[in-house]
Parts: C-alpha cells; structure tokens; sequence
DNA sequence: GAAGCGTGGGC
DNA sequence: TGCCCAAGCTT
C-alpha cells in the first residue's frame, strides 16, 4: 500500500469511509439528540459529553431537555437553577458558559443560532472541537472532529508512535483528519469516527469488528495496543480538608464559592485545607474565621468522607459546630466573606435545593436523612 | 505547553 | 485497591 499509485490510493481512502459509512449505519446508537439534529439540542450534548460517560451524559440531557427545552429556555433561566440540574456531572464551567453563549446568542444574534465553525468557536465554552462538533453534525459543515476517540483511530491507523499531544503528532492527526472527511458526508463521517472510538477501537480494541482494520497500520504490526502513546502526567496530590455544619437558629450557614475557584458557583458549608501537622478540628475553626469571620467550636464530629477531583485525593474531616459564646464576631447575618460571593442561613430540609460539590452534596444529604444518628439528629433543635 | 477544572465507572 | 479514564476548554 505504501508504494500504490495515487489512483489506487484515492480509491482506498473511497473503501475506507464507505466501510466505516456502512458500519455506522448498521451500528449507532439511538441517542436523544440524534433524533432530528436540532442544533440547540446537538450543542447540549457535545458540552455535557465532555470528559463524561455516556450512560450519564444521556441521564443529564434528557433532564436538562425537560427543564431548558429551546435555547431561549436557557438563556432566561437562572443560573443557580441550571448549575442544580448539572450537580454531580462536574466541570462546572461547562454550565456556566453554556448559560453565558444561549444569552449572547438571544442578546447579540436576536437568537439565530451560530450556523458556522467560526461563529460557533467564538462562543465561551465552544473551543475547537466542540465548534466543529455542531457545525458538521448540526449543519453538515465540511469540518472533521478530533476529540480522544479520534486521536486514538489515527494514532492507529498511522502508527504513531511519539505522544498524541504533542505538536508533531497533533499535525499529523489533523492532516489524516482532513483526508479522511467525505465531503457532503460530515454529520455522519464525524460521528461515525467517534462512535467507532467508542465501540470498537476502544482502550482495548477489538480490531476483528473494525471496518478501517485493513487499512490499519497498528493492526497490520499488532501495535494497537501500544496506542495512543501518552506523556506521563502528575501523580496525585494528598489533601486532608476540614469543614463542618454551623447551625443557629434552627438554620445552618452556607456559602457560594467564587466562580474562577473549583466547583465555581456551588454551594458548599465553609472550610479549608489542614496545614501541615494541624488538627482538623483546630483547621475547621480557623477556616470559619477567616472565611466568614465567625468564631465557632466544634460540638462533634460526623465522620469521614473520601473522595477525588481531577489529580487530588481528598480526605474530608466533618464536624458540628456552634458559635463560640466569647467572641461573638460580626453578627449572624453580617458574615465578613473572604471566600465566596454570598452566603444564606438555611433549614437543613432546605439544603437539597442547593447545587453542592459531590462531596457536601453527600455531608448535606447524611445530615438531613439522619444518616449521622444522634448528632444528626441534635441539630434542628440545638 | 502545561496545569487546572469533577465525577463515578471499570478493571 | 489504585489507576485510568469519558465526545475538552481556558488561562
């Protein structure tokens, strides 16, 4: 195949996308928004498929659907309303710049939706692969997508055998990318590449089911194991956290995190990272103080709660505290907030409305379903 | 180019 | 259990 004449070589690459046209047919999945292509409805999966299983994303969009079925829906709906309905899919930003990109479309297009690569790229949250996402498959734009499940097919098709994220690799890929698109055909080429990625020349491929196996250079040197060849990256960072429930009143005090932090316009109950060899229980202290300017002292502790976000290990201490009598501090209502944007007094029934991190999304729920027994239980009346 | 941004699933 | 993800974007 190497030394094939140019005629013989165009009538592969031909082969080539009618066998991988011909294998989609046979082999797509029937997702939601595959219904009919509508171009709001293509653009909400795209976002929520980033870095997202499917099984979740296509739960996340078939809710999100029921609550902002049009673009307008979007752009008038709250925010804390939207970042409710994406609690516990994460990368927040996501929701964020979707609600930022449906109201500059209905405030600075009158709402005609971006019918173009360049038009969508402009859009926050719309980077490359997203803008020609939509553009092919909303519109049939002759553009190719190259997400990871691209990448991975070519890296295998070409043997690549340097790391697909880097300059050379990337140019290479973006070349084969190009070759492979039929023109008139983006809508189903692109889609027919990822879902091939994502059934067939997966992690573990399983070249025996791939229609592009004959013109497969990793198959043909039984390398396809061996890529996509990754860098090395960080390892995992340890992090003991400590933060605790505040309850007076019959309330407990909650704060709205910043929206350039992680878990950007959630919720959450107020604390911080224990510095080195400090005690949680003093560490929770010292976080109220200086976020909210509060003086607390912990009543007990509710427990332990692990869990991980991007390259951390997180370890969270939680505790019930109440205001320390002596040093009374600004008034209940008047929170000096060094950390976060707002803050509320809440009833603890009342927490499940509030888009939380995963991690005090579970502290708040153990709390109000009295999964913490009688600590738990002390708190609507202490 | 590298790092930061989340989460739950699979092996 | 620990590690690697799964349809990336922003700075």
């Amino acid at each position: 195949m190497d030394n094939a004449s140019p005629l013989s070589r165009r009538e592969a690459l031909a082969q080539a996308q009618e066998a991988l046209l011909a294998w989609f047919g046979a082999h797509m999945r029937p997702l939601p928004w595959r219904r009919d292509y509508d171009p709001y409805r293509v653009w909400i999966s795209e976002i929520m498929l980033q870095q997202t299983q499917m099984e979740r994303g296509v739960q996340y969009f078939e809710r999100w659907m029921d609550a902002f079925p049009t673009l307008e829906a979007l752009a008038g709906a709250p925010e804390e309303e939207v970042l409710k309905l994406w609690e516990g899919l994460g990368y927040y930003a996501r929701a964020r710049n979707l609600i930022k990109a449906a109201r500059a479309v209905v405030q600075e297009r009158g709402g005609a939706f971006p019918a173009s690569f360049e038009e969508l790229r402009a859009l926050p949250g719309i980077g490359p692969y997203t803008a020609a996402a939509v553009a092919s498959i909303a519109f049939q734009e002759d553009v190719p997508c190259i997400d990871a499940n691209v990448e991975r097919i070519i890296a295998r098709l070409l043997d690549i055998d340097t790391p697909v994220k880097e300059k050379a690799a990337q140019e290479a890929i973006a070349e084969a990318a190009r070759l492979l698109l039929p023109r008139g055909r983006a809508r189903e080429h692109n889609q027919a590449m990822m879902e091939l990625g994502a059934l067939v020349c997966a992690r573990r491929p399983d070249c025996p089911r791939c229609p592009l196996s004959p013109w497969c250079l990793a198959r043909k040197r039984d390398t396809a194991e061996h890529r996509p060849v990754k860098k090395p990256g960080a390892g995992p960072v340890e992090l003991v956290l400590a933060s605790g429930v505040l309850l007076h009143g019959g309330r407990c005090f909650i704060q709205k995190r910043e929206e350039d932090d992680v878990w950007g316009g959630l919720w959450e109950f107020p604390g911080g990272c224990a510095e080195k060899g400090e005690r949680p229980e003093k560490a929770v202290v010292r976080e109220y103080l200086e976020e909210t300017g509060f003086a607390v002292k912990v009543l007990g502790k509710y427990g332990v709660l692990k869990s991980t976000y991007t390259n951390h290990r997180i370890t969270l201490h939680f505790y019930a505290l109440a205001f320390a009598g002596d040093k009374p501090g600004p008034a209940p209502e008047a929170p000096v907030l060094t950390a976060a944007s707002e803050s509320r007094w809440v009833p603890v029934k009342e927490l499940a409305g509030f888009a939380m991190p995963s991690l005090y999304r579970k502290a708040a729920d153990a709390l109000s379903g009295g999964q913490w027994g009688m600590l738990g239980l002390l708190f609507p009346k202490a």
